[in-house]
RNA sequence: GUCUCCAUAGCUCAAUUGGAUAGAGCGUCGGCCUCCGAAGCCGAAGGUUGCAGGUUCGAUUCCUGUUGGAGACGCCA
């Protein structure tokens, strides 16, 4: 039940009466921040008065005249300037919680506009372990689709693998080269990370030595530059102690404006070169990598080509391809079941290999793109560059495959709505696809770029460790799992002896509290915005923290246990009249309310396609939930109607709390 | 050089899209377990929302300028 959508639509019919055209002031009717104002405010009094040319408290006044509410809310205040302020009647409220309570949805009904969305999330390159910044695009993802799934959308997901990239030919490469018969036979995954690593690192290796001569010359050149900038500031400085005029301390600051910037340009040539001298340093300090690297002077473009010959239908290369997918996806699915991720299809741009060349060819028949220097791209309104969709050596790009997705998802499934959940850093791409999209006719898709802000550092620069290499998400996830394992343990110490988790029972609660803490973490950030990377922060176990909601749930649970209560029994007995929820303090009337509101925080998090929404919510709704607790003694109410009361609140809340909890991915306990 | 995004408490972040006295967590200080789970609760301190203008009944939110930070910008994905 959306109560907020139910007062709108009174105010409607109130303000359709006074002759205005209701649709502006609707979405100033909103919940109140401060509970002193009452459940709800409605804020349209003030700009209607100006249109009307009235005092606003009196369109206020008139437009109540019209508002019916006598079986839903206490009568209406007008406060301050023209703010309306709306409270909840216990009974009507007591009377909507029970329906929820009673409800298998909770009370929230699918959706009258079903729509089809074709979610696009994670697409990690699977030649590489997943690191850190994977876990965003997956978990916003992943929450999205359920959460619109929950609503009644329909809802394809797909993961669009990186499985057909350079990365492959990096594979094949050092698998032809370098081989460890004995590894792969053991732990295959292992073997092919190491060898993609190794090709890696020799690539890497020559292009730095290539790149160094020009690098240090650039560093030399930014070193003269700042150093005749720092003697141009000293005698501009001198210049200004002798005049002190306007024009010369203007001269100063702009010279030294100058010399700053030459600094942070130096600094950051230093840096290039520093980074390949490093690769180079790291592959001729190791006899044994130095010894590979021998010899092999062109295998960056051998490895180019093991790529261009895979995908040009090399059938020893497809073979090896074949043979290496499913060895990369078996680490990659395990992390997915771990974190609760699951997808409608996986079809990584390899499916769309063979759509590439006809797509192109289409595209310059109908004349939407033509040759320019030798490549072949779509010029775009708007934009200075084309988007560039085959190479001049023939090869497809990115821009390609996306397309060719677009179109087939077009086809196979005729969606509403496309959404990429994807890092903000490619806005520019997504800019230039969706204006593509309009020359092939799909103008009628809405396609959104659901963008996210980066895992930073705490140098503020995107996430790496000291070595150089970013934290893997294994990794990550294990630390969770021992640090929740810990806490847990030590709190099960305090129980009596008989009462203890197994082995087994610790290490699953662990694993629920640690994994849901980090991906919670994710979760409750607005997603636009970057942000610092920190272990103690990602995986913190109080405050707003999804430990915080599972111990809510875990008390509530405790409860039912320890009162021997029977939860069917508990429903019908409100269903059939038997019992009725009453408010006797105002911890339950809070709690209450905030019951009610939790499909409008999913109307929200739908609107802006933001999951933070739904996870302040909750916080809210836990945080409502202990208040209560501490107040209100349910096994030990005063009186049987007052704890049935009671029970039906928490009742209500652990099922709010286990399905939020759930729609973010993360799951609940029934003891921690 | 062009364009985009960001700047909020000591730190990390919110703020329901223009609403009333800008909120949390962490950290600091002080209270609360013979009482359903203290991973909790209650309280205190902490702010010129980067800066300067503008728009209006009302601005953290919109506009202009400015400073600082991040990012993107035809043959990577």
């Amino acid at each position: 039940m959306n109560l907020l959508k139910v007062i709108s639509r009174r105010f409607e019919t109130a303000l359709t009466a006074l002759g205005v055209d209701p649709s502006p002031y609707l979405d100033m009717i909103r919940p109140s921040q401060d509970p002193k104002f009452g459940d709800y405010q409605a804020n349209f009094a003030m700009p209607l008065g100006k249109k009307l040319g009235k005092n606003p408290r009196e369109v206020a006044a008139e437009a109540l005249t019209h508002f019916q509410f006598d079986d839903l809310l206490e009568p209406p205040e007008i406060a301050g300037p023209g703010f309306i302020n709306l409270k909840v009647k216990e009974s009507a409220l007591a009377e909507l919680v029970q329906k929820e309570a009673g409800d298998e949805r909770l009370g929230i009904e699918p959706t009258d506009v079903r729509k089809k969305y074709v979610l696009d999330y994670s697409a990690p390159n699977v030649a590489k372990p997943l690191h850190v910044g994977h876990i965003r695009s997956t978990m916003i993802g992943n929450s999205l689709s359920r959460i619109l799934r929950f609503l009644g959308h329909d809802v394809v997901s797909d993961n669009h693998l990186g499985d057909w990239g350079t990365q492959f030919g990096m594979i094949i490469y050092g698998y032809r080269n370098f081989l460890d018969a004995a590894a792969y036979e053991k732990e295959p995954v292992a073997e092919l990370a190491r060898l993609y690593r190794l090709t890696r690192q020799l690539v890497d290796y020559y292009k730095a030595k290539e790149e160094v001569g020009s690098l240090l010359q650039a560093r030399d050149a930014a070193q003269l530059a700042l150093d005749a900038q720092k003697s141009k500031c000293a005698a501009l400085k001198q210049q200004d102690e002798a005049d002190k005029t306007k024009e010369s301390k203007e001269a100063l600051k702009k010279a030294n404006k100058e010399r700053e910037r030459l600094s942070k340009e130096l600094s950051s040539a230093q840096e290039r070169y520093d980074s390949v001298q490093k690769k180079i340093a790291e592959v001729e300090q190791n006899e044994d990598v130095l010894k590979l690297a021998q010899g092999r002077e062109t295998i960056g473009v051998d490895v180019l080509a093991e790529t261009s010959k895979l995908h040009h239908g090399d059938e020893a290369n497809l073979a090896l391809w074949r043979q290496f997918i499913p060895q990369c996806m078996t680490e990659v699915d395990k992390i997915y079941n771990d974190l609760n991720v699951h997808f409608d299809l996986t079809l990584g741009e390899s499916f769309y290999n063979d759509k590439l060349g006809p797509l192109v060819e289409r595209l310059k028949n109908a004349g939407i793109a033509r040759e320019t220097e030798g490549a072949v791209g779509i010029f775009l309104d708007g934009h200075d560059a084309p988007m560039l969709i085959q190479k001049s050596d023939g090869a497809y790009l990115y821009a390609t495959t996306d397309l060719a997705t677009l179109e087939y998802r077009r086809d196979a499934f005729k969606p509403d709505a496309i959404l990429y959940v994807v890092d903000f850093r490619q806005s520019l791409h997504f800019e230039q696809l969706f204006e593509a999209a309009k020359y092939l006719g799909m103008g009628d898709v809405q396609l959104v770029h659901v963008k996210f802000g980066t895992v930073l550092g705490e140098d503020g620069k995107p996430f790496k460790t000291r070595a150089g290499k970013s934290v893997g998400l294994r990794s990550l996830l294990d630390e969770a799992c021992s640090r929740a394992y810990e806490v847990v343990k030590n709190n099960d110490m305090n129980r009596a002896a008989e009462d203890r988790f197994s082995e087994e029972e610790m290490r699953e609660t662990s694993k629920r509290v640690g994994i849901g803490a980090l991906v919670y973490a994710d979760l409750s950030q607005n997603r636009e915005s970057d942000y610092v990377f920190s272990y103690d922060k990602m995986l913190a176990m109080n405050g707003n923290t999804a430990t915080y909601m599972q111990y809510a749930y875990a008390r509530v649970r405790s409860i039912f246990t320890k009162g021997g209560v029977d939860v069917d029994d508990l429903r019908r007995s409100f269903a059939d009249g038997r019992n009725k929820l009453t408010f006797t303090k105002p911890e339950e009337r809070a709690l209450a309310f905030e019951l009610l509101q939790f499909h409008a925080a999913l109307a929200n998090v739908e609107r802006d396609f933001r999951p933070n929404f739904l996870t302040a919510y909750l916080y809210e709704l836990a945080n409502k939930y202990s208040a209560f607790f501490e107040k209100c003694s349910v096994l030990k109410a005063e009186d049987e109607k007052t704890k049935a009361s009671r029970l039906l609140l928490c009742d209500l809340t652990a099922r709010t709390i286990e399905k939020g909890l759930d729609l973010l991915g993360i799951q609940t306990v029934e003891r921690m």
